[in-house]
DNA sequence: CCCATTTAGTAAACCGTTTAAGGAGAATGC
DNA sequence: GCATTCTCCTTAAACGGTTTACTAAATGGG
C-alpha cells in the first residue's frame, strides 16, 4: 500500500498556489515573491516532495544517463576486466559532467530490443559497426552514438591500432625463433560473411599476426587457431583442446588477456612452466595483467583512455550539430614475465 | 539539426489513424482489424518509429532500472574489485528479470542530490544505514530500498558476519603467537558520533578484532591502527607511514583486500618478504585475491551472492506490499599464501 | 425486421513536470 | 488622472505515450 508519491500538485494544493508556482519556487524563484517562495519550499520539504526525474526527462529530452551497449550479459560485463577498465574511463567523464552510465545488455538476445527500453540519451557501442543490423535502427532514429572498436562514418568512432599491436606481438615471438605458435581467438559477433574470421577487433588482430608471419614467409595456420570464449575459462579450454589434439606449441598468442591467463592456467595444469616451457602473449593489458604470477606479457591498449575518449565524444554528440570525429589510439607490446 | 524523433503522432498521421490505434497495433493488436494493424506496423517500421521509453516510464511508473547507491565516484566504483563482484551478483538478477542496473554516485558530494536525478525504480544502498541523513528522504518518499552492509528496520537488509570473520582472522594470528599486529583500516562514512570508529562495516570488523584480542587479555592498541583509503595505494601508504613511524609489526590485519595488497606491495618495497617476514590477512576475498602473488589469505564473504540477494530483495520490494526481510550471510577465513 | 452483441476504431483523460502567454493589481511616469 | 510598466501569480499547452470510455458499423439471433 505505497501511498502515492507526493507530486507537484500535492504541494500546490497544500500551499494554496498553482503547480506553476511550485515549479518556479525551485527553478525560477525570482519569478515569485520571497514570502511565497519560501512558504512553497517549506511545504515541499514538509511533504517530502522531490520532482519526478522521469517527468522532467520527458520534457527536457535529457535523462542524464549515457548507455554503453555491450554484447554480454550484465553479469558478464562486470566480471570482465576489460569492460571494467573501459567503464572506469567512461566514468571519469560522467563524474566530471554529472552524468550516469548504464550498461545495456542484449534483451532476449537482441541489443536492438534492449535499446528500445533503456532510458538513455545516447550510446557508446562496443565492438559493432555502425551498419550492424542491431545498430542501424539507432542511427536511423538519429540517436547520438559513438562506435568503439568498429567502423562508422556518420558518427564518431574510437579505435586502437589492433593490427599493429598484434603484429608486434607475433613479430616478437617469430624473431625469437618460435615457429610452433598456437593462436587462441574469440568469435567475432555476427561476421559480415560466414566464417569470416577477419571481421571486427578479432579480425584486425589476426591480420596483424598474419602480416608478421608473412614477413617470415609463413602462412597463418588455421589448424593452430583455437576459437573459444574470451574468458579465463575459455582460454583454458582452448589450450586444453589443443593439447589433447596433440599440439605442442612453444608459444601462444592470445587475442585477449583473459584468454591468455586461462592458457597459462591450463598449461600449468598439464605440467608446463611459463615462460620456461612455453611463452604466452596476451592482448589488452588489463590492470590484472600486472598482478598475476607470472605477470603477463601483452599488447597494451589505453583502455581507460579509450573509455574516456568515447564518453567525451558522446557528450559532444549530445550537444548541437557536431561533426563526427575519428580517434585512433596507439598500442604497444609490454614485455613482462610470461615471455623470456 | 537533428530532425525531431518520430513520435506516435507521426505514425498515426501517416497511417491515417488515431494515436490510440498505433498504440494498439503494438500492445493490443487484437483490438484492431488485422489489415489495419499490419498497415500501422508497416508504417511505423518504415518511419523508424520506436516508442519513447521515458514517456512509457512516466505512465507505467517503471523504468526497468534499479539503482545501486555507492559512496564513490563512478570511476572509483568500476576500479573497485569489491563493487565489481557485487555488481556481478546484482547483474545476474537483472539479466534474469530483464532489468538494468545503474550505479548512482554522489552528485556534488551529495548522494541525496544524486537520487533526485536518477531515473530508477528503487535502490540498493551500500554501506549506509536506513536513517542516514542522505538516505532518510528516500525512505520517507517510500522509494523501494534494500540496505546492504547497514542497518534497517522498515526495509530489507543484507549483511555478512563481519564481526565473526574479523574475529577469526585476528584469532588466527594471535594463536600463532603474533603480538605485534598492525591494523589497517578505512574511514567509515559519516559516523554517528565523531571519532566513533565502531560505525558501520569498519566498526563491526574492528569489533571482531577487539574480541579476539580480549580473549588473549590484550587491548585493541589504537597506536597500531592506521587509517587510510580503501585502495591499493591507500594500503601501501598506511604501511609506509607505520614503517616510517618505527613500527615493526610481525603481521597485518587489513580491513579490505585492496588495502592488504597495498600493504604487501609496500612491505616488499622496504625489503620484507611476505609471508616469511610479515604475515598479512585481508578482508572480502575479491576474485583478485586468488590471482596475486602471493595469493592473499583473507576473510571470505560471498560478494556475488550478496549482490544477487540484494537485487532479489529489491525486486520483491518493487512488487506489492512485501514485508522487509533481513538476510545475514556467513564469512570464513581462507588461508592462502600471505600467511604461513 | 428489430434488438442485442460484437467488431473496429476514436476521443479524451492521464502520468508529473516545465514553459509560454496572459492577467490582476500595485507602482510609476508624465 | 490615465496610460504604462512592474511584480507576482495563474491558465493552458506541451512532452509522448497508454488506457478508459464511448460510438458507429457490422453481425447474429429469433
Amino acid at each position: 500500500m505505497p501511498n502515492k508519491r507526493v507530486t507537484i500538485s500535492d504541494v500546490a494544493r497544500v500551499a494554496g498556489v498553482s503547480r506553476t508556482a511550485v515549479s518556479f519556487a525551485f527553478n525560477n524563484p525570482e519569478q515569485l515573491g520571497v514570502e511565497t517562495a519560501t512558504r512553497i519550499v517549506a511545504t515541499a520539504h514538509e511533504l517530502g516532495y522531490a520532482p519526478n526525474p522521469i517527468a522532467r526527462a520527458l520534457l527536457s529530452r535529457r535523462t542524464g544517463v549515457i548507455g554503453v551497449l555491450v554484447p554480454f550479459t550484465i553479469a558478464q560485463s562486470f566480471a570482465n576486466p576489460f569492460i571494467a577498465a573501459f567503464m572506469q574511463g567512461v566514468g571519469e567523464v560522467c563524474d566530471e559532467q554529472s552524468l550516469a552510465a548504464l550498461i545495456v545488455s542484449p534483451l532476449d538476445g537482441s541489443l536492438e530490443q534492449a535499446t528500445r527500453r533503456a532510458p538513455v540519451d545516447g550510446y557508446i557501442i562496443l565492438g559493432l559497426n555502425e551498419d550492424h543490423i542491431e545498430i542501424a535502427p539507432l542511427s536511423r532514429r538519429q540517436v547520438p552514438l559513438v562506435i568503439v572498436d568498429g567502423d562508422a562514418s556518420a558518427v564518431s568512432q574510437v579505435n586502437v591500432d589492433d593490427e599493429g599491436g598484434a603484429y608486434a606481438a607475433a613479430h616478437h615471438l617469430l624473431a625469437k625463433g618460435h615457429r610452433d605458435i598456437l593462436m587462441v581467438t574469440f568469435q567475432s559477433p555476427s561476421p559480415a560473411h560466414e566464417n569470416d574470421v577477419y571481421y571486427g577487433v578479432g579480425g584486425r588482430r589476426l591480420a596483424g599476426y598474419k602480416r608478421a608471419f608473412a614477413e617470415y614467409g609463413l602462412p597463418l595456420r588455421y589448424d593452430h587457431l583455437m576459437q573459444s570464449l574470451t574468458s579465463i575459462e575459455g582460454g583454458a579450454a582452448a589450450f586444453g583442446v589443443a593439447w589433447s589434439a596433440g599440439l605442442r606449441p612453444t608459444s601462444v598468442l592470445a587475442l585477449s588477456d583473459a584468454m591468455a591467463l586461462g592458457v597459462i592456467l591450463q598449461a600449468k595444469r598439464v605440467g608446463l612452466s611459463v615462460p620456461a616451457n612455453i611463452e604466452v602473449i596476451g592482448f589488452d593489458d588489463v590492470p590484472l595483467a600486472q598482478l598475476t604470477s607470472p605477470q603477463l606479457t601483452t599488447v597494451h591498449q589505453p583502455i581507460v583512455e579509450k573509455g574516456a575518449t568515447a564518453a567525451r565524444l558522446l557528450v559532444e554528440a549530445l550537444g548541437e550539430n557536431s561533426p563526427p570525429k575519428k580517434v585512433l589510439l596507439p598500442t604497444s607490446l609490454v614485455l613482462r614475465e610470461s615471455t623470456r
